[in-house]
DNA sequence: CAGCCCTCTTGACCCACATCATTTCCGAAG
DNA sequence: CTTCGGAAATGATGTGGGTCAAGAGGGCTG
């Protein structure tokens, strides 16, 4: 694919699919229209590959929506682990756990090129008060966010290694399908193997054995971060519920 | 300490800090008339020890808020795996999480006799909308139940059994404390060994194990579900900080 | 094209924790 | 008090994946 036209792509759907849909400017706009506007209400920016976006610690003014390009959140022990807790798609809401301290809790960094639009907390509160429908949205998007949160949780609780890559795939295909609107048959990752394992609590080493083993088991092509979907349907069996073998845990 | 007493503590910490204050009508009161207030405007159920509150894909048409009493959360794989997602405080918001597709991702249990305050969506999105404070306060909401969930992924992120359970156990404390002002000496675990090790994502038999090794260590008293702190700088420093010691892992 | 660096892969070994199997504890019922 | 049953503790053993150590690509720059 064009990657100029990809950018589009991912440009009409992550506004037309966006949270602050109601607050930023053209919201209602026919896609075909989309491209040509500038005008938009909300601040925009630019971020370049492994560019920060916010940093631990700081002090919440905004919370962040990607207009293009993938996220992750990543907190920093005191000992200096890091802890990879999320991936953020076009589209998806960043910083809204950092509210209650009013201090980011993790630092945001941009995969890959990006597109970031921002929205002020206070612009946000009291536009919601105005607009009921906008105040729904942001619930919504609250809920989504905890939601996410509690895959997370789930795939972790998911011990065996393989089960955790297979379900992280999936839910790859799945947001991937859901921008694309229809079915792919490959997988672009945005992050290394290290923000991965870290994502998955495993080790890269472990990471890169699955990926090897579902190749073998041609289940999977992988080159690098380009990964192909021969067997979809033993790839969604292996991500939980086929587990049940052996393995106890209540 | 008489249970009479101890339910007016809770009574009195929980609507104080509760998410729903501006919504509920003796909104501020002082503490001394607490107790003999009963015309709440919110509708209030009490439930006895095991009780369910609400069922995993059951359709959402309120949240709760314990007022006395603490819940756990739990998912059901499709293969039958149980999942412990969480344990609810009073004070603390239940079901956020389900909004963004209207249905509960979860079974919601009491774990001990208990009192929910309970509000209707609709009634909370107009109060929302009516008065902004009111807004406000549930953002937080939503950023604490969030910001409580990536604190779940960084306890299962700390790989050691034991960094887990003193984790576990300092936030226990710092929970406890919160509610009742000073410094605890002394843990009472609503939870049995089965739902602990569920939520820490290790076996009953390694959670006991760790207990037991805690108690060896003079770091704290175990009696079955009640449980004294000893040492509590040990225990502190334990849960995480000064792991580091062997294991890579990015 | 060579040299370099960085990410990823593969192999060999080992340990923390899961698993399986008893035993002990403790509260409730009689 | 004794009996009973479920929860918790403890012991013995096995293994998934972490750890350590070398390669193997693959994309830069000179």
């Amino acid at each position: 694919m064009e990657p100029r036209l990809f950018q589009t792509l991912l440009e009409q759907r992550a506004c037309s699919d966006c949270v602050l849909k109601p607050m930023c400017k053209p919201a209602i706009v026919r896609p075909d229209e989309l491209e040509r506007m500038s005008d938009h209400v909300l601040p925009r920016r630019s971020l370049s590959a492994g560019e920060r976006l916010y940093e631990q610690g700081q002090k919440v003014r905004s919370l962040f929506v990607s207009q293009a390009g993938v996220f992750k959140t990543e907190t920093s022990a005191a000992d200096g682990r890091l802890q990879v807790l999320g991936f953020h798609f076009p589209g998806e809401l960043m910083g809204l756990e950092a509210i209650a301290g009013m201090r980011f809790r993790a630092d945001a960094f941009a995969l890959e090129p990006a597109v970031i639009c921002e929205i002020p907390l206070s612009a946000m509160e009291t536009a919601a008060s105005r607009q009921p429908e906008f105040q729904h949205h942001l619930l919504q998007a609250a809920g989504s966010c905890l939601a996410d949160q509690q895959e997370h949780v789930e795939l972790l609780a998911m011990r065996q290694a393989d089960e955790r890559v297979a379900l992280f795939l999936v839910g790859l295909l799945q947001r991937a399908e859901r921008i694309s609107g229809k079915e792919e048959a490959s997988i672009h990752l945005a992050m290394g193997r290290t923000d991965l394992a870290s994502y998955l609590c495993l080790t890269i080493e472990t990471v890169s054995r699955t990926f090897s083993s579902l190749r073998d088991a041609g289940i999977l092509g992988v080159q690098g971060r380009h990964l192909t979907v021969l067997d979809r349907q033993r790839l969604i069996a292996m991500s939980g519920s086929e587990g049940a073998k052996s393995t106890r845990r209540a």
